[in-house]
DNA sequence: GTTGACTCTAGAGTATAGTAAAGAGTCTAG
DNA sequence: CTAGACTCTTTACTATACTCTAGAGTCAAC
């Protein structure tokens, strides 16, 4: 199949591919004379895959390595294993500074009683001045 | 006191002042004919306030609009309130969506009980490349 | 008056993950 | 054989928030 219909399949546009091609992330099957690229089945599949792990908060230099361990067939799982727990332990501290975020935001907002009052009086922005107020 | 001072007060590299000041986020209180900055407290200030809404999670963008509020004397505190509220909204989207990958990668890491094994049953690669496991 | 620390501007580079546009070539159906 | 859809390469651009470089100028102390 050409590239406008992988990218039909896979759902994401041609620029995308071309893109993840350069990145060397997926390679053509075959390319004609005419420099058309020509994917098959497993180009779907692989295509996928990236989605997949994108989704799973994966960088694309990341999935490149991931790509890489899965298509030697001398990697152990445990490669692999090891590479989604880092990323677990970052979802996980990411998520930790969020809600660290969200704590403080929620601080703010519930000492900010009336909202028509003038911003002399404003605890948010008292605060982000620096300015010190109990908890 | 001139840039490298503030630098070292707010603890941000004089680059960073320069770089705030083209985003009109800080203005020098007085520029030497040599085109030498100078600085009053109050940039000092100004430069916290700046740090700690970014460590809320405020875009240079947001805190531009932010410190215009902040400065406009007719300003209501529910405006800064409103903004407030959305960046929380924000902050728990975005949580959200990194505990569902959380989850996901729990579940592939559970699965993977013999790190030694070979790709060909490796449960995380399975997942990845879209193969159903059971939950 | 010269040394050394500091500052200036302008422009380029970094990272990430694409998106867009120009201009030319290719393929296929009618 | 031609129209229209598709594809090609190359280059530049997007957004965010800086960071670095070069080369020149300034300032205070000794």
């Amino acid at each position: 199949m050409l590239i406008g219909e992988l990218a039909k399949k896979a759902n994401v546009s041609v620029d995308t591919i071309r893109y993840y091609e350069r990145e060397k992330l997926i390679k053509p099957v075959f390319v004609r004379e005419s420099g058309y690229r020509e994917f098959g089945n497993n180009s779907v599949a692989r295509l996928c895959f990236i989605i997949r792990a994108k989704d799973l908060g994966f960088s694309l230099k990341e999935i490149r390595c991931l790509l890489k361990l899965k298509n030697n067939p001398d990697t152990k799982c445990g490669e692999v294993k090891a590479l989604a727990e880092k990323k677990l332990a970052d979802v996980v501290a990411k998520i930790n500074v969020l809600k660290a975020m969200k704590k403080d935001l929620n601080c703010l907002l519930n000492e900010c009683t009336d909202a028509a009052a003038s911003l002399n009086s404003c605890p948010i922005v008292d605060s982000l001045d620096g300015k010190e107020t109990q908890e």
